[in-house]
DNA sequence: TTGTATGCGTTATCAA
DNA sequence: TTGATAACGCATACAA
């Protein structure tokens, strides 16, 4: 069965192709009575245009795309509905395209500009660890959001939205301090992280650091690389080896919201109590950590905002009413049951 | 500047475009010489193919498209995973097309197939209230996965896999009757759902009805009909609002885990206890009812296996060894510590 | 207001 | 083993 084209819409109309396609268009040029003639038939024919033949065509498609990586992390979820409204609202329509963890999102980008004439992209998560010479292949306006750009790169070349992570991982770790804890554990990601988790390591320092207070090497845990911070059991598998490990802490700050939950777990599985025992601290800000029982100390990724922000940032280099801009977002440390100051 | 072309690349490697063409896609009949001569070029100029005018030429794409409704759900996670796999070990692409909630997620189908040549499609999540019409219209195998059928359908138009919700919801409220709970509450979707939410009501009610418990309809809560089963924070207000009635239950089931997660926070900010003053179930078997505290007895659904089976026919659908089937999985009761024996 | 013809960038057929 | 050329289905410049 061959499938129908505009061709055989136009046959059946006793009308040319090219009136078909300004029918559908809504074109001005084409008379009230043949546009709704032909429609009619398109609706009893089921014809469907072929986008493919459309967007070859085409050379000027108002549509932005964003490339996630890691759909399955639901700090994710709330800035794609952000999003969408935002780049509909313009006018421009919306394609999620996710990139898998072992594929290269510059690749992607580049085969997705050709093959739907994008006008813009937003990188959504991963790492990012790229060449200059790949970020200037990608000739249309796009922006890194929530993403740690690893190595030097030439500010110029992209815009970016994102937390100060090594600052607001400090913030974390002063937090405790302040509390009294000196014995502070760290859940990370694998060791060959070169993203947001080395950052966050490198605020833990610091903060430990300015205070005099000496780092114990042992408190730092990673999950294997090719595992998943976003993983509640990855926190609670190492939450139980930190504690089998006889380690002395007294406070633990998880780089995740879901490590520091699955790390809850395996505290209180332990017959230990939260936060009596131990303070504990997460990332993000995920709704969960409200509904944790108790409820999780963490700082939250103001995400709305940063994905309004984003899709500006993008909309004003689309309209060359900027330059390429970065922009940091404070986080907020939002204090919860889970955390409280240390009795000695 | 414009994009560069299979054409620029032939011109540029003084060969045909046919040439090209066959080095970019393996064909045997070239010289290995000419072959690696030809990619140099094209890794030097950066060239990518561009897809849609790929798809345009195509008849014949090894691709299957998952379309998923509710990408949001945590619940699909790992399905998605599985599908990619499968589908991949059989040498087909994979796309994962997000269909917004208030499209038409066969008309998406339709642009889709056309679009790029399908092979076959998983509707993944959603309602499907769809006229036997419309279903007739999709000329390529399809299977829908997880997805509650409204109203009468002819069985041999399409393909399924879901676990019975009806008889799966039936037994979890047998489980709370055999534990000498009575006055037990439901949290469901909103009142006009005509998907899972009606259907585990439905279950909840024969469940009553067979031991002859009266029907308190008082205790059957639904959350507004433009909310999302999924949001943590619906199953609160639904519980603080049936804590606030003074309504009388000893026992709660949330038809998602979500809910159930959130119905557990307002009994504990209520200064209640699970399962001490209320026993609770949730639904679906995602990983946070493990990791909630207390932990949450629910209905696990098969995920991975449902996922499995549902690729196996769709693939035997293409390769015609088999007529539409619909496949019926079985859920587990997994006891955990937020329900317990009633104590009068 | 409408129809004809051309080209978008690829792949496949055919002839060389 | 190669190259020229005809589609694929649509939008549009141009002619009518």
């Amino acid at each position: 069965m061959k499938a129908i084209t505009i061709k055989d819409i136009a046959k059946k109309c006793g009308v040319g192709v090219s009136t078909v396609s300004r029918a559908i268009n809504n074109h001005p040029d084409i008379s009230e009575e043949t546009r709704t003639m032909i429609m009619e038939v398109i609706k009893e024919s089921n014809f469907v245009p072929n986008k493919s033949a459309r967007n070859l065509k085409l050379l000027d498609t108002k549509t932005i795309a964003v490339l996630i990586k890691g759909i399955d992390n639901p700090f994710f979820q709330n800035m794609i509905k952000v999003f969408e409204e935002e780049i509909q609202d313009r006018r421009y329509s919306f394609i999620l395209h996710r990139v898998d963890s072992n594929q290269d999102e510059i690749e992607v980008a580049l085969e997705l500009i050709k093959e739907k004439r994008l006008k813009g992209i937003v990188f959504l998560g991963g790492n990012f660890s790229h060449q200059e010479e790949k970020l200037k292949e990608i000739n249309i306006p796009f922006v890194l959001s929530t993403i740690a750009i690893a190595g030097d790169v030439d500010k110029n070349l992209y815009s970016s939205v994102c937390v100060d992570d090594k600052n607001e991982s400090e913030k974390v770790v002063n937090f405790l301090c302040n509390q009294g804890h000196t014995k502070i554990a760290i859940l990370a990601a694998g060791k060959s992280d070169q993203s947001i988790s080395k950052l966050r390591i490198q605020g833990y320092r610091n903060a430990l650091i300015k205070r005099n207070i000496p780092i114990n090497e042992n408190l730092i845990r990673h999950i294997n690389d090719n595992e998943n911070i976003q993983i509640i059991e990855n926190g609670y598998k190492l939450m139980k080896e930190l504690l089998a490990s006889g380690e002395e802490f007294t406070a633990v700050y998880s780089i995740s919201d879901s490590m520091a939950i699955g790390a809850s777990k395996a505290i209180l599985e332990n017959g230990k109590r939260i936060p009596q025992d131990y303070s504990i601290v997460g990332f993000d800000g995920l709704d969960i950590t409200y509904y944790y029982n108790p409820s999780i100390t963490t700082i939250r990724q103001p995400v709305e905002e940063m994905a309004r922000e984003t899709t500006k940032i993008l909309f004003d280099l689309i309209n060359k009413k900027t330059q390429n801009q970065h922009r940091v977002f404070q986080g907020e440390l939002i204090e919860r049951e889970s955390t409280s100051e240390l009795n000695r």
